[in-house]
DNA sequence: TTAGATTCTTGACCTTAGTCAACGCTTTAT
DNA sequence: ATAAAGCGTTGACTAAGGTCAAGAATCTAA
């Protein structure tokens, strides 16, 4: 199977030539792990950074009492700790798969020196960076006007794109109301009230959207809005 | 007055060249803006960032009810909107000066070709989102993980730096309550608390530290930890 | 100085959502 | 098949912190 076939569909490395992505290729390592297993930790040292190529992965922190709460969930074509490779030099949370996973591995030192004479790839790089500085200023917008209903109409109309009138949920709940910034208990009820209200249904992890204007409309209202 | 030494100064153009920063001078344009003044409105086209010389900004979202939070104050020598030329082309917040400010603009044409065949502005510009993303990552954990006294603590310990034992707030009392990701009342009553218990004592925007060891602590304890 | 406008403080109240605990359902392993 | 573990649901309780409203203090301008 070629790698760099698939390196080509995913945004990091979009508009590269066949000659960049070779480059790459050649610094990278493809690793496969498994369901649980830790990649790294929040603190220790970033020796570079991972692209998915199968699986999924979470990233995410640990209060000191053992809370997590998940920041991302990276699924195939996606990056993570890109940012890590030059902040602090340390990776800033912990990272494992929620299943079997394909991942490749660049490593710092030989990424920093395609990036001095890359401008290609310098500029994937920072337009990615800037996508997830945006997602993360929509969390906190989120996280500071939004109550968890909100959040979760928000969280399924993305899913759906707006469109799908039905929808698997491509996590746990109790992950799913981690990424959300909530705990399991609430979103439980939460999703019962939707399907009271006429919203949705769910069954196991599926979720039909009922009515998409009164979803939209609540994943736009604020605290007492 | 020359910019070119401010610019040196100032993270996002660290290391560079002389030829490097004139470069960028040759883009930018020199902008004194007052307080209050709008700079640009979220979902505006964006057509280039800024560089804060002198002065306070602030960047804030709006609710729809108008209630404003705000993720970010920017001092002398940041940057800010760099991201929203590469994210959606879109700024994603609203900005205006807390004081009568003087401000570099980037056009957002002309820096694109410059990043393009300059690796040292690339890596910078790299360097920078990275560490936004990881005040981000920071603020997602505070808010999820953290209640207000132990937010309210961290900020002041940042702003002694550890050792001062007395700081001046850069900005006003409600406005801090928003970046802090609460509301005036909410700070004042958290400001009284610790000074009720010796942390801390207030007099107008000076805050002296009475107790670091405790207040460390505090900053660091987690919801019912 | 005085008036007006902000900003800050305080009290009373109420809602959201987190905690704890118990139990049901499903999945996996032996 | 049955145990064991993990996930999901539900109920009762609690507390953090937001809202509203009123008053005090501070700042600004004529």
């Amino acid at each position: 199977m070629n790698y760099s076939q698939i390196l080509k569909t995913c945004p990091f490395f979009a508009g590269l030539s066949d000659v960049d992505i070779e480059a790459l290729m050649g610094i990278a390592r493809v690793r496969d792990s498994s369901r649980g297993e830790l990649l790294f930790s929040d603190g220790e040292k970033a020796v570079g950074f991972f692209v998915v190529l199968d699986g999924k992965v979470k990233v995410y922190k640990l209060s000191p009492e053992g809370k997590e709460r998940i920041l991302h969930i990276i699924h195939p074509g996606g990056t993570f700790a890109e940012a890590a490779i030059f902040a602090d030099g340390l990776y800033p949370a912990y990272a494992e798969p929620l299943q079997s996973s394909k991942l490749l591995f660049l490593p710092k030192e030989g990424f920093l020196n395609l990036l001095m004479d890359n401008g290609r790839i310098s500029i994937n790089m920072i337009a990615g960076l800037s996508k997830f500085l945006r997602q993360f200023a929509n969390q906190i917008e989120d996280l500071t006007f939004k109550d968890v209903p909100s959040r979760l109409a928000r969280y399924l109309m993305t899913l759906s794109e707006g469109v799908k009138a039905s929808v698997d949920l491509p996590i746990s709940k109790s992950q799913l109301a981690s990424n959300l910034g909530t705990v399991g208990e609430t979103l439980s009820r939460t999703l019962r009230k939707l399907s009271e209200d006429d919203l949705i249904s769910v069954s196991g992890k599926t979720v039909k959207i009922l009515d998409f204007e009164r979803l939209e409309e609540l994943s736009e209202k604020c605290k007492e809005g």
